[in-house]
DNA sequence: CCGCCGATCTTT
DNA sequence: AAGATCGGCGGG
């Protein structure tokens, strides 16, 4: 399988790149606004950072892949593996711009007022677009995924904003989470 | 707008 | 026992 997106190298430098990819999913497709790298050795905040546990190995396969876990006892966050095969390199996405698909969105996020709460955050745009534990694993590059990733407009330079990871309690001063500005 | 807190359950 | 979150609530 061919990788139009340039995976295969550590998070930290695929992340930034996957800013403006699409996304297909079985409820909508969205337009990558906001992710965060979690690498593997070098990251205490990462679940690769132990090595490989049933959860994880995902993390540790392909590039190219879907890795989904439960957060917190009930919501999804979902991740595109990046790392070389035995690696443990992961993106989260934490936020999309919604393009197909809405009123579907809608009905899965009921509590969303504005629209542009509807998938800005790794949450809630699994919910929206109706991703959950059952698509852990897939391959994002295959076309017969009900998941699926794929190249889309790349995003000025100017608009992207790099911060601190949002939400973990250790390795807060890697500079890992980027964002396009006015989507965060 | 901001901060606090509870929900809910898997993983280690 | 903590967690890569979300949303409701109360105060400023």
């Amino acid at each position: 399988m061919t990788d139009p997106l340039g995976l295969g190298r550590h998070s930290s430098d695929v992340a930034p790149t996957l800013l403006g990819a699409i996304l297909e999913a079985p409820c909508g497709i969205g337009r990558i606004v906001e992710v965060e790298a979690y690498g593997g050795a070098d990251d205490p905040a990462s679940h690769a950072f132990r090595g490989a546990t049933p959860r994880s190995q995902i993390m540790f396969g392909p590039a190219g892949r879907l890795y989904v876990y439960l957060i917190y006892g009930m919501h999804h966050c979902a991740n595109v593996v990046t790392g070389a095969d035995g690696d443990g390199q992961a993106v989260l996405i934490r936020g999309i711009e919604p393009l197909v698909g809405i009123e579907a969105m809608r009905n899965n996020r009921p509590k969303a007022r504005r629209d542009r709460d509807l998938a800005n955050g790794p949450g809630k745009l699994c919910a929206a677009l109706g991703i959950g534990r059952a698509h852990d694993g897939l391959d994002l590059l295959d076309t017969a995924s009900s998941v699926r990733l794929r190249p889309g407009e790349p995003v000025d330079p100017d608009l992207v904003v790099t911060s601190s990871r949002i939400g973990i309690s250790v390795a807060q001063e890697f500079p890992w989470r980027w964002y396009v500005r006015g989507y965060a």
